[in-house]
DNA sequence: CCGTAATTTCTGTCTTTTCTGAAATTTAAA
DNA sequence: TTTAAATTTCAGAAAAGACAGAAATTACGG
């Protein structure tokens, strides 16, 4: 697929980003350019477009999709997977977040729940030391418990709330 | 300073969770030890502590202060640098955001309202391109609105908010 | 069941990032 | 000043991570 220099603007761009998120470049131009194309491609196509070797290409997507964000389609009478990414922006960042929840937080909370739970048979830790990983604990449960209920809210709720910014604050006076 | 079975744990995973997120292991066990420390410390202690070089602890600590989520004191009769961090966990969360959306968000939303307005005067790029790209912005911009406005929200506002949970809902019905 | 296309796995290389240790600089007390 | 402590800078070593290319495997058409 032949990229016009917008489109490689923004690949190149997400490209950059990634290593400051801890996501490799090619996963995250893989990413990039699955989302903007208008259909699926090919793994030799990506591979060609983006001059990264196949292998590469195989091991990304298969990132991609453990995150839920990219797809396989098929066409008549070819054998090869197409792949096609979320184009819902909005259930990109779900999904990614998600990711994030999974992979990160709960085993910190996990952590940070098995530190408090020690901190009883520990008398060498300072009481000090002791809260400050019970008010870390604390404060990640009633984040990830927030997170998990706005979650479940539809998503037209959740841009109305949004959209009225401070003006919820009205609610709790 | 000696670390307790607890503390060590708490390092360890804090550093280990560090490159996920795009942060060298250094930074993260720094900051994760001065957030746990009863009292400051000294770049020297510091070093010891972790078994890191002297010159890490300098220029992690460096890292440290640009984010804001380290300063430092001293003690009278004592030349050296003692350092601390922040121990309110919900600032120290908002000073995080902050240099990432300044430092990650606002650049990518500056790329995205460039090329949305280089696809104007681009007619090799796909219309479903361009809305893609211009889809993008809207939702960032959004994103972004949204976070300076709670931003200026006092916590317990914002604390008795997240406690709603969903019942904030009920607001926009 | 064979041959070929497509995909994946794997190993080694290359790149990037992180970290160390020495040297240089700064700071402040004597 | 001089001296010594403290800190920072910097060049290169070490480690980690990303990537390419070959080999192996799988899937499929004939």
């Amino acid at each position: 697929m032949q990229l016009t220099p917008t489109m490689h603007r923004c690949v190149l761009h997400w490209g950059e980003m990634a290593s400051r998120w801890g996501v490799s470049r090619s996963v995250a131009q893989i990413h990039a350019l699955l989302f903007l194309a208008p259909s699926p491609l090919t793994a030799d196509e990506i591979a060609e477009t983006l001059n990264v070797a196949r292998s590469n290409v195989s091991v990304s997507i298969k990132e991609l999709q453990a995150w839920d964000l990219v797809s396989v389609t098929h066409q008549l009478g070819d054998r090869r997977d197409y792949f096609q990414a979320r184009k819902d922006i909005w259930e990109v960042l779900t999904m990614i977040m998600d990711g994030r929840k999974k992979r990160e937080i709960d085993p910190t909370l996990q952590m940070l729940r098995e530190a408090t739970a020690d901190a009883g048979k520990d008398h060498e830790t300072p009481e000090q030391v002791k809260q400050r990983i019970a008010d870390m604990l604390e404060f990640v449960e009633e984040l990830s418990g927030w997170y998990d209920q706005i979650r479940t809210m539809p998503r037209p709720t959740l841009l109305k709330l949004m959209r009225m910014g401070t003006k919820v604050a009205k609610i709790v006076t």
